[in-house]
DNA sequence: CCATAATTGATAATGAGTCTCAATAACAAG
DNA sequence: CTTGTTATTGAGACTCATTATCAATTATGG
């Protein structure tokens, strides 16, 4: 499925489907959440497969422009990303404190951004939306 | 006014209102909109003013705790601040062809990402919303 | 003015991500 | 299957933003 969807990409472009690009395929859909490309690495190397940390982040980019995989946000210590195929689209809410995440999405959120658009004449093609605040958790925690 | 501000951030910690702190401040607060740290230096230098680098990110960092500056995203070339006093709270939309950037605020918007926060019982603080897509320009030119 | 502790800045260090390039592998055509 | 062409790989060098070091300097309260 996802792999049709790859090879057909890199076809279009010339490029080849190699091993080394289908590990770090399956490597990147087998997270179920957030990952990053140094556990992508590890979890690789952990199951003695072979891709070196250049494949991997030259195949994550591809990976991204060919929309199976998304950058979910920049931190201090790299990108973090998703897989996005048979995902639908969500935003985040991220806790300051424990880093735990919430997923959601909001039909009417997304209606409104569209409004917004048009109001500015603009074109959205995608969105990132992160609020941080304090999950339930840490909010009892905090007093 | 600002300058209050930071100093009163500044001594309920312990720190210091340096030569370089000021300066720093004043440039920051002096960009109209966004900027990055290696501007702001060169900015400094040409203006015969001094101040290192390292003072530089150190003093951004402080000014982003205490509310005076915002972090806006990290791109792959570093972060992108903009001063938050006195600039209310605003979103943007970033034209992925020519770079150029609208900022917006949506009442709506911001209700409904309240009732969302709420339904998940999660405390929001603040957020990041990047609209990506085409400008007005730019939607012509792709025809 | 003095003592103390924070600050500065030159420079080294860190770390994510990219680039280089010789060796290797994919793949299309025969 | 064999071959030729060309993309890919990986080790390691490199880039560049940001942080850490640390001796010299300076702000600040008394
Ligand atoms: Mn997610
Ligand atoms: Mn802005
Ligand atoms: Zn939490
Ligand atoms: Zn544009």
């Amino acid at each position: 499925m996802e792999k049709k969807l790859f090879i057909t990409f890199l076809k279009e472009r010339g490029l080849r489907f190699t091993k080394e690009r289908t590990v770090i395929l399956q490597k990147s859909l087998s997270f179920n959440g957030h990952f990053d490309p140094e556990s992508l690495y590890h979890q690789i190397r952990k199951t003695g497969l072979k891709a070196s940390r250049a494949s991997v982040y030259r195949t994550l980019n591809l990976l991204c422009e060919c929309g199976l995989i998304e950058r979910v946000r920049k931190t201090d210590r790299g990108t973090i990303y998703e897989s996005s195929f048979g995902h639908k689209h969500h935003d985040h809410m991220l806790c300051i404190r424990c880093g735990s995440i919430i997923e959601f999405y909001s039909e009417p959120l997304e209606k409104i951004q569209e409004k917004v658009c048009k109001k500015h004449g603009f074109l959205g093609a995608n969105h990132t939306l992160e609020i941080r605040g304090y999950c339930k958790t840490c909010q009892k925690k905090k007093k």
